[in-house]
RNA sequence: GGGUGUGUGCCGGAGUGGUCAAACGGGGCAGACUGUAAAUCUGUUGGCUUAUGCCUUCGUUGGUUCGAAUCCAACCGCGCCCA
């Protein structure tokens, strides 16, 4: 095997299709910096595990020596991607464009190399708010409409009869457009990205450039096991949770997506993971643990990731209470239990707090409480409990 | 522009004058069982200071009626067919 076919191998680890692999290898034997091209839409505030995915990798070329070309699709933004949407997207407002993209890259750093040798940060509104109607002809005389409705998402829609706005066809267009403009050898992206991607060598290759190769990564199934992690699903591990939340989110998923977890999240050798998914060899949930120190270790560090772990084990395992048992205020003392539950934040209006009660979830003080009508005396912090997770100590304000 | 249809709770989707806070499914939450896994079972899923009670909700506004998610009108959104 000779040494670029070693690289080759490494880089594809985890990704879905490479259009094409011998381009890629080309590229590779060239011995230049090569332009990595990732696109993110700062449409949403945080960042989570799904997207670093795609990061991750990008990563991985940073360290052989390539150049990450991060391009924060600020005016793309303005249209939504019709990705992954059944209906046409809301028009974000600039700043709320702005405010995202600034933690979209503060936590983008905390995967990859920001070292700006290696990072190489571009907005898109820079080129293409510059366009004219006629530079947006230009491009849109490039590709066919029998082409567009081609693309999954749109025939769908085509086919349900839900409204596609011309705008979102623009959407590839500038996507494509911005590997032309920062001259992209390797554009990266879910498999949800593919068509535009695509897009992108056809537009290229009209420019007379070397097409780029595209690499298209597993789309991360959230913690619900099925569908896409997304925040909007509230399925997701966010980069900015702190490492408890981290590991006891790693440890809610199904069984099933460990494999997935494990390599596309994970740089542990094939074969510990293979080793580690082998029922026989590992049980599960060990091998679940390890997964989860991997995740947190990545985003914190080894003794952090030690400290989630044991602290998991504490308090699911053995039934403990949390060492970090926060206080929760309260503003009177003999207080209705209902009150108390929504004064602390366990339950957003007194019917849910009333549910709960009468469904056995609460335990006050050592004391399960099912009648909702009782008060309750706050003395020397007893603690509250609602449900598996919420717990707090009680403390008159 | 003409014709026609549709708009229900987080989502899908019943309901066509009172018994509707609204069937059923999904999702969520809670409980049992567990490894905070899966599968399964059970309960619950608008709000209200305690409630065989009240309030708000079935695109919007107005009307008919003792009484409307259900009938009428106008308007708005969305779709289909024709042009």
């Amino acid at each position: 095997m000779t040494q670029i076919d070693s690289i080759l191998e490494d880089l594809g680890r985890g990704t879905e299709h490479i259009y094409s692999r011998e381009e890629l290898a080309r590229k590779l034997k060239s011995g230049r910096p090569l332009r990595i091209k990732l696109g993110m839409d700062p449409t949403s505030p945080d960042i989570h595990l799904g997207h670093t995915v795609v990061l991750r990798k990008m990563r991985q070329f940073q360290d052989l020596g390539h150049k990450a070309i991060l391009i924060i699709g600020d005016y793309t933004a303005r249209i939504g991607d019709p990705t992954g949407r059944d209906v046409t997207r809301p028009v974000l407002s600039e700043q709320a464009i702005a405010d995202n993209a600034q933690t979209y890259l503060q936590q983008a750093g905390k995967v990859l190399d920001t070292n700006p040798e290696k990072l190489e940060v571009q907005h898109n509104a820079q080129w293409l708010a510059k366009l004219s109607f006629a530079d947006v002809l230009k491009l849109t005389g490039q590709v066919t409409v029998g082409q567009m409705l081609h693309r999954e998402n749109f025939k769908k829609r085509m086919a349900q009869d839900t409204e596609i706005m011309i705008s979102e066809f623009m959407y590839p267009l500038m996507q494509a457009y911005d590997s032309v403009v920062i001259k992209a050898d390797v554009e990266l992206g879910g498999t949800d990205q593919t068509f535009n991607n695509l897009m992108g060598r056809q537009l290229q290759e009209r420019d007379g450039q070397e097409k780029q190769v595209v690499m298209v990564m597993p789309i991360l199934v959230g913690l619900d096991g099925h569908e896409k992690m997304s925040k909007s699903k509230g399925n997701y591990i966010a980069l900015t949770d702190d490492a408890n939340e981290m590991f006891g989110k790693v440890m809610s998923i199904p069984d099933a997506l460990m494999e997935n977890y494990f390599t596309l999240l994970t740089s542990l050798p094939a074969d510990r993971i293979k080793s580690l998914l082998n029922g026989q060899v590992t049980h599960p949930r060990e091998a679940k643990d390890v997964l989860g120190r991997v995740i947190v270790e990545a985003f914190y560090d080894a003794d952090a990731a030690t400290a989630a772990s044991e602290e998991f084990r504490r308090r699911f395992s053995e039934h403990q209470l949390p060492t970090d048992l926060k206080t929760c205020p309260v503003d009177r003392s003999p207080v209705g239990l209902l009150d108390m539950i929504r004064q602390v934040g366990f339950a957003s209006s007194n019917s849910e707090a009333r549910r709960l009660v009468t469904q056995g979830a609460v335990t006050f003080d050592g004391q399960k409480l099912v009648e909702p009508t009782v008060k309750v005396e706050i003395a020397g912090e007893p603690i509250l409990k609602v449900g598996k997770r919420k717990i707090c100590r009680v403390a008159l304000r």
